[in-house]
DNA sequence: GTTGCGCCTGCAAGCTATTGCAACAACCTC
DNA sequence: GAGGTTGTTGCAATAGCTTGCAGGCGCAAC
């Protein structure tokens, strides 16, 4: 079995093991996640599952994200471009800077957060689900 | 010359001072969102300004919140209910934590962000917009 | 007050995403 | 393997928001 396969594999039992049904369209959609290399859209998933399975709806795409995301198995990002994009949970956290003037996107690490996070639990009683922020601003190579 | 309208007036010189047209439409929408109190949507402005000036389009109340907010005179908001809410900037800035499981809304002072703000301006050379977030997450009321 | 430039608006079409509903099929039981 | 339960899906309608375009109107100049 290959790597890529097995991890479908693994991630559909988490969905078994809790309980939901393990579809063919759920597969194909998992699969599309953990193959994209870095953040890919409803459409793009969409594409990709409807060239193995082309009865498959875009509803039933952004209806097995949003279970995903329920269950932290992919996180959700809106980069500011008019779609939402998405990213395998376990490919590690990190977030975005996104400079409005010039576009460019820093990267920038999960822990960076980890302070906020922790005054966010200590002073007001909340855990911060803080995995996957876009920021906008500007950065400072850009003018006023 | 009553509050509501000196504010109004104001806000609508710094579009004039700007090279922007001081429209009909432009003044109601900056006044609706002068006059809420709270946070207001696209949707509530538009039937305000209606109520006025009866042939107003949605989209003229969409490009003008944008307008507004690049000039940092409103800031927007997206508190998970499937629309976006806009805030007048000068009633002070306020961030969101929101209880995925039971709904809570709890408000947080902006300088609970500052730490942050500092540290990407200074490691990241970046200049975060932090005015009105939204951070989801579970309060420590509700289980699990 | 009149004129003219060009920003702004209404309109209609289009885009991303959500939802109600009836049919379907995954999975459990026997 | 057959049958039944009920979670899941496709479909179509809908919601929120955006955009291209042609005509309208704010504003400055005279
Ligand atoms: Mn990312
Ligand atoms: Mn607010
Ligand atoms: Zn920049
Ligand atoms: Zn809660």
């Amino acid at each position: 079995m290959k790597g890529k396969e097995k991890r479908a594999k693994e991630a559909g039992d988490v969905l078994r093991e809790l309980g939901y049904r393990l579809t063919p369209q759920r597969m194909l959609i998992l699969a599309a996640v953990q193959a994209s290399d870095s953040h890919i859209s409803a459409e793009e998933i969409y594409s990709q599952v409807r060239a193995q399975y082309p009865h498959v709806n875009i509803s039933t795409v952004y209806r097995t994200l949003d279970l995903l995301k329920g269950l932290s198995l992919v996180t959700e990002t809106d980069l500011g471009e008019g779609r939402v994009r998405y990213h395998y949970a376990d490919k590690g956290h990190h977030h975005h800077l996104i400079c409005e003037r010039c576009g460019a996107i820093i990267d920038v690490d999960e822990n960076l957060f980890l302070p906020l996070k922790r005054t966010l639990l200590k002073d007001y009683q909340f855990n911060a689900d803080i995995r996957h922020f876009a920021i906008f601003g500007r950065c400072t190579k850009c003018p006023r």
